[in-house]
RNA sequence: GGGCGCGUAGCUCAGUUGGUUAGAGCACCUGCCUUACAAGCAGGGGGUCGCAGGUUCGAGCCCUGCCGCGCCCACCA
């Protein structure tokens, strides 16, 4: 594109305001719609992006704008490759830690059996208010009061979003608790469970005991915790005794069978017998199974429920009774010895043990055990206490829920799930179908899919979340029919069943006879967010919008969430359509602290993002996120910053000069000048490849190297003199015009990862040329740049300038001269090759180290392309202005 | 215990299918106010590429083993 405008630079501001610029642009791109999706576009010209709602309760910190900085290089790139982008921002603000925010915050608790309070107007506690019990309020107060401190959150990521330029279509914002949203996971649900993928289920599952909810798999962590084996002694019925090792001692109650493996010598005579437990007398049946591990404690041991997984197992397989000890709220319940649940030889004293433990937490229930334990009135055998010797202290993996404090138990509760262990195959096969960046990153879905353990349990016991939209009828006793749920149908969602009546039901019958009653959970957040893609679509509501946005091109994320939103989605587009969700994963690294620890407020390591964008500009800190690379864990160097910093100075510099000059442009004829673009023409190829490959670092390295090594420092310096020129006017206009297209090309080059600055510039003159009002719906640079332009007679004849300007000022460092003083005498020699190369390229080379008059001698002891300065005179002081 | 990744200059990191003498920025040293930019420019010093073997004409890169760091997963009697 030939240029013809020009710029006074005196009209231009001295310095960038990267403050000022941040503002007038982000108002400028809202008003020129420069973000907006186009609809009208077929899916082929479309780029659609998955972006991660941020969990808005979530503290913000500098690593949020490096993995969303990302994201938006590569979409910025494509937008002006010429695609049509959807690129959407929601706010991830159900679930669990909005609900504990907003109890902090306004130091409330929720009670669903609660009525609503009109009018009731909280205000965040005080310290002092927190020293009092919290306030219990109803559910829909409670929802109300979750909305309104996420609403104050988005606030607060909406205004970085915008200050550090994120090209988000915000007539896309969403959030995962709103209608829509709501709608799209009620109607996944609706689809899930007509194609038969759901199912409840009351066997003992995951549970934590202070959120008092079910938890998936992928919500579990292992910790390691101190504990201890205790040596218990048992007898059996007919006569004996035996000694089992065990953690959990405060489980004795809720022992339901004794086992060993079936080759353990020492137990051979024990199986099918009757062992008869200390302190409750409990006769419970012993058998052998593979699972018993003789290595393990004395080989022996108690089937409790519910200890672990392992009880789980053996309790389902033998059958066995359940004694159900632990609450939901970790306490160990009310029971009665004696009776037929919980069987014992010896009732009072039973009785007598457990009123010690009854409604202790866990722990409480441990410790008293032991001393019960410890008391020979209390064995069953009659030889002396119970606990043999004592407890071993060991340390060993216990299973949490990732946000809880206490470990899980197993329950029986009434759960949905999601059946997904029967897909494995079908789960890696779209795995694979993926593009993975980094590749390596694709082993963790692996990994996790291959040793999935559970079906995806999807029901929450919350209130701040998407409700199941299903109903139970109530027989003529007032018990749910579980069997026959009543699931709400796709054109009454979104639906709340605690108060909304099912189809053929009146309100009053709630919880009546013959009535009906609604489901209270709510859906794990991740059955929500697992819908993103979807939720952009409008998968279901209209056909023609989800054919064009999905599967989306791009999901970009982190690695912890892996297993829980890649995974999740994956699963969903396979249930639902068979579908891969997107065609590309961007996994983006960590940001680490100077000490390359993980960021994270519990270590209190955070850097707010404000300051560093406050200190160095929004293009400075998105320069440090362009600079890592996909998936690498970076640790945060401020230097990285200032590097970025400088990068825009020089950018705003250089360009001011570059057009400030204010001759006629015309054909790029000189050979200096086609040389260059002969260069600018790799390096456009080079970025493009990059970019295709969402290797936006490599790219920015490549354009920012060759801005400063080929375009500043030397092209610049080269040029200068000719551009100026008042004797050579094609060599001037071919000058000028080469200046023109190196920072048309240059600034677009950079405008994905710098949009204040890229923008900024091209404002001053290439908008109206172009007729292209904002650089970011530009075209990308491409071979259409430099139609017309001839190649060079040599291609190497800029680089062989380049040598022979440096060598040149060497040699006036070596004489502590500067590089701008006049060279009043100059003899260089090189091999004759280099020497023809030069000719027709060294008039600029002397212009730009001022010299006047040279000697050039042949020296086939020179390396090819080596100049040597054999003599040299400088000016003794620079030349009067 | 299984898996993945990393280890290159004082620091942060590149190193593109194995190919001259291993790079950049920062930091450091020397010089320079030079008609875009001193928030700048020119020049310079600095590396046993974690260790040990192997393959190859040739290894930072490929193979084997080991050491160290990080992450993911598993491990509840």
């Amino acid at each position: 594109m030939a240029s013809r405008a020009t710029i006074d630079p005196d009209k231009l501001p001295k310095h960038f305001d990267s403050a000022e610029a941040e503002r007038r642009w982000d108002a400028r791109w809202q008003e020129l719609g420069v973000y907006h999706y186009d609809p009208s576009r077929a899916r082929e010209e479309t780029w659609v992006v998955d972006t991660p709602p941020p969990t808005t309760s979530g503290t913000l910190h500098i690593g949020h704008v490096f993995s969303y900085a990302q994201p938006d290089f590569v979409t910025r790139y494509q937008r002006m490759r010429g695609k049509s982008i959807y690129y959407p921002m929601g706010w991830d603000d159900n679930g669990v830690p909005t609900e504990r925010r907003t109890q902090n915050l306004f130091h409330v608790r929720c009670d669903p059996t609660l009525p609503r309070e009109p009018g009731l107007a909280l205000e965040p506690a005080n310290a002092k208010a927190k020293s009092s019990p919290p306030r219990v309020i109803s559910r829909p107060d409670f929802i109300a009061l979750c909305a309104r401190v996420t609403a104050e959150d988005e606030k607060a990521f909406l205004a970085l979003w915008r200050r550090v330029g994120l090209s988000v279509d915000w007539r896309t914002e969403y959030a995962t608790i709103d209608a829509n949203a709501r709608r799209m996971a009620q109607l996944s649900f609706w689809d899930l469970f007509h194609k038969g993928h759901c199912y409840q289920s009351d066997a003992p599952f995951m549970w934590d005991v202070d959120f008092q909810m079910a938890v998936a798999q992928a919500e579990v962590e292992d910790r390691q915790r101190p504990s201890a084996y205790h040596d218990l002694e048992f007898a059996v019925e007919s006569g004996g005794a035996f000694t089992i090792s065990t953690t959990r001692p405060e489980l004795l109650g809720a022992c339901v069978g004794v086992t060993a493996h079936p080759s353990d010598a020492r137990y051979q005579g024990l199986f099918g017998k009757r062992a008869i437990t200390p302190l409750f007398r409990a006769p419970v049946p012993i058998f052998a199974s593979e699972k018993a591990d003789p290595e393990k404690g004395t080989g022996i041991l108690m089937v409790c429920t519910f200890g672990d997984q392992t009880d789980v197992e053996w309790w389902r397989d033998h059958k066995l009774a359940l004694r159900q000890l632990i609450g939901k709220n970790g306490r160990l319940v009310p029971v009665t010895f004696g009776s037929e649940t919980f069987p014992s030889q010896d009732a009072d004293a039973a009785n007598r043990c457990y009123a010690e433990l009854s409604g202790r937490n866990l722990k409480q229930a441990r410790t008293r055990s032991v001393d019960l334990l410890r008391d020979p009135a209390n064995s069953a055998t009659g030889t002396g206490p119970p606990l043999v010797r004592e407890p071993k202290p060991i340390e060993h993996a216990v299973k949490f829920y990732e946000k809880g404090d206490n470990p899980l138990e197993y329950l029986p509760t009434r759960q949905w799930f999601v059946r997904l262990l029967d897909k494995k195959e079908q789960l890696l096969a779209k795995g694979a179908e993926i593009k993975w960046h980094p590749e390596h990153m694709s082993k963790r879905y692996e990994d996790w899919t291959r040793n999935l353990a559970y079906d995806w349990c999807v029901s929450r016991q919350r209130y701040f979340g998407v409700p199941i939209p299903v109903w139970y009828a109530l027989d003529a006793a007032g018990k749910p029919n579980y069997e026959k749920p009543i699931v709400a149908e796709p054109k009454t969602l979104p639906i709340d069943p605690m108060t909304d009546a099912p189809p053929g039901y009146q309100e009053a019958q709630r919880g009546q006879p013959g009535g009906f009653a609604g489901e209270a959970d709510v859906f794990d957040t991740w059955f929500t967010s697992s819908m993103t893609p979807q939720i952009a679509s409008r998968w279901l509501l209209e056909p023609e919008r989800h054919a064009r946005l999905f599967p989306a091109d791009l999901r970009p994320q982190a690695h912890d969430i892996i297993r829980t939103w890649a995974f999740y989605t994956i699963a969903k587009a396979l249930l639902h359509e068979d579908k891969v969700p997107w065609r590309q994963i961007a996994i983006s690294g960590w940001i680490l602290d100077p000490d390359r620890k993980k960021m994270s407020k519990s270590i209190g390591n955070t850097v707010t993002p404000t300051e560093p964008i406050d200190k160095h500009g929004a293009d400075a800190v998105r320069y440090w996120a362009g600079s890592a690379r996909l998936g690498v864990d970076t640790a945060l160097d401020e230097n990285v910053f200032k590097v970025g910093k400088r990068l825009v100075t020089k950018l705003f510099n250089a360009s001011k000069f570059a057009l400030a000059q204010s001759a006629e442009a015309g054909p790029i004829a000189s050979e200096l000048d086609r040389a260059f673009v002969g260069e600018l023409r790799a390096l456009v190829e080079d970025a493009t490849a990059a970019y295709e490959k969402l290797d936006y670092a490599r790219a920015l390295e490549l354009t920012e190297s060759f801005f400063w090594k080929r375009f500043t420092d030397t092209y610049l310096e080269l040029a200068k003199a000719r551009a100026r020129s008042e004797h050579d006017a094609a060599g001037r206009a071919s000058a000028v015009a080469t200046l023109r297209l190196a920072l048309s090309v240059l600034v677009r080059l950079f405008a994905p990862v710098l949009p204040f600055i890229s923008e900024e510039i091209w404002s001053w003159a290439f908008a109206q040329e172009t007729g292209h009002a904002s650089v970011h719906s530009a075209p990308w640079p491409s071979a259409a740049d430099f139609a017309g332009i001839a190649a060079p007679a040599d291609g190497a004849s800029f680089e062989a300038s380049v040598a022979c300007y440096l060598a040149i000022n060497k040699a006036k460092a070596d004489a502590n001269v500067s590089s701008g003083r006049e060279t009043l005498r100059l003899a260089l020699a090189a091999a004759p090759e280099t020497r023809a190369r030069l000719a027709p390229v060294i008039s600029d080379v002397l212009a730009a180290a001022r010299c006047a008059a040279h000697e050039f001698a042949d020296d086939d002891a020179l390396a090819p392309g080596a100049v040597a300065v054999r003599d040299a005179v400088f000016a003794e002081r620079a030349a009067e202005v």
